[in-house]
DNA sequence: ACAATAATTGACTGTTTTGGTCGGATAACG
DNA sequence: CGTTATCCGACCAAAACAGTCAATTATTGT
């Protein structure tokens, strides 16, 4: 198990497109911004995101990258998986051949820790987030003060 | 949060000692042949395992580790924090400067994962696990079948 | 006293993962 | 066409991990 930068990266990065949801794409840029996370790190990332249907990519000026479902589909253990590949406990991953060919005498631990976590961040939707209140506060504060209705071209 | 080879293997050293607890000191040595862990890194492991009083080393022949104190007193989550230092999903640890000065987007869903699983091991004691089934019948198949009672310098 | 045993210590090494950069290719829009 | 932005792959430094090794110290049995 594993739960490092990169993950917790990908989840603010993919709560930060699904507080963006309604103004059309969001680019790496503006992410990078926001959030304090290194934009060529943010590629990176978001190409596995794409890989596993996560987000769509859109190119060309005003594109950026949306949401690839509702965020009341997409789970935070949904975006670890895919930048991590593994959020498994044990050593073997399943298999049972971490003690020779037999399993190791902490193997069921593992495997229902595992389960644990997974239970615990496959109830977590974006969406959820999205609507917590903590979120909603430091979000209102990353805004950038649009004081008319949506500046477009200050940049 | 990281869980690696080091935790795990500490508390599967930590249950192999439980579950020898009434047959005087055990010998990394044994620990190492039974468990298949190198011997060397047990050293190390147990290095810290006994800095954080969770063993009593007695050097000399017949030595070996004892735990430090009673097998339900002991949590997994007592291992791995002597081994790791450290069981916090958030990147800050606790401190909230993940996003510049201010807590990141996310931070409070770490904390609340880092809970789950504190409360997850540090709910499951040495002792509880010696008394499992799985572990019980993997613990025979380990001894080294004594027809006798105790054979005694076999070596 | 002596040898064997086993913990204790510290330095050292190879491999993998992380976190990140850089340059260029490709596509879309004006 | 030029700009914007995603895409893609190679590359890199530092850290963590997993493990080895040699030397030292304490204890026990003879």
């Amino acid at each position: 198990m594993r739960l490092t930068t990169r993950g917790r990266y990908a989840v603010t990065a993919m709560l930060d497109l699904a507080l963006h949801y309604d103004r059309g794409p969001v680019s790496l840029a503006a992410i990078a911004e926001r959030q304090g996370i290194s934009q060529s790190y943010l590629e990176q990332l978001f190409a596995r995101l794409r890989r596993n249907g996560l987000v769509d990519g859109l190119r060309g000026p005003g594109g950026g990258y949306r949401l690839g479902r509702p965020g009341d589909s997409i789970s935070v253990a949904d975006v670890i998986d895919a930048v991590n590949e593994t959020v498994d406990a044990t050593r073997c991953g399943g298999q049972r051949n971490c003690h020779g060919e037999k399993r190791c005498l902490t193997h069921d631990l593992w495997e229902e820790l595992s389960c644990q976590i997974r239970d615990f961040l496959g109830n977590v939707s974006l969406d959820q987030l999205v609507r917590r209140k903590s979120v909603q506060t430091l979000h209102r504060m990353q805004e950038p003060h649009d004081k008319e209705a949506r500046p477009q071209a200050t940049v």
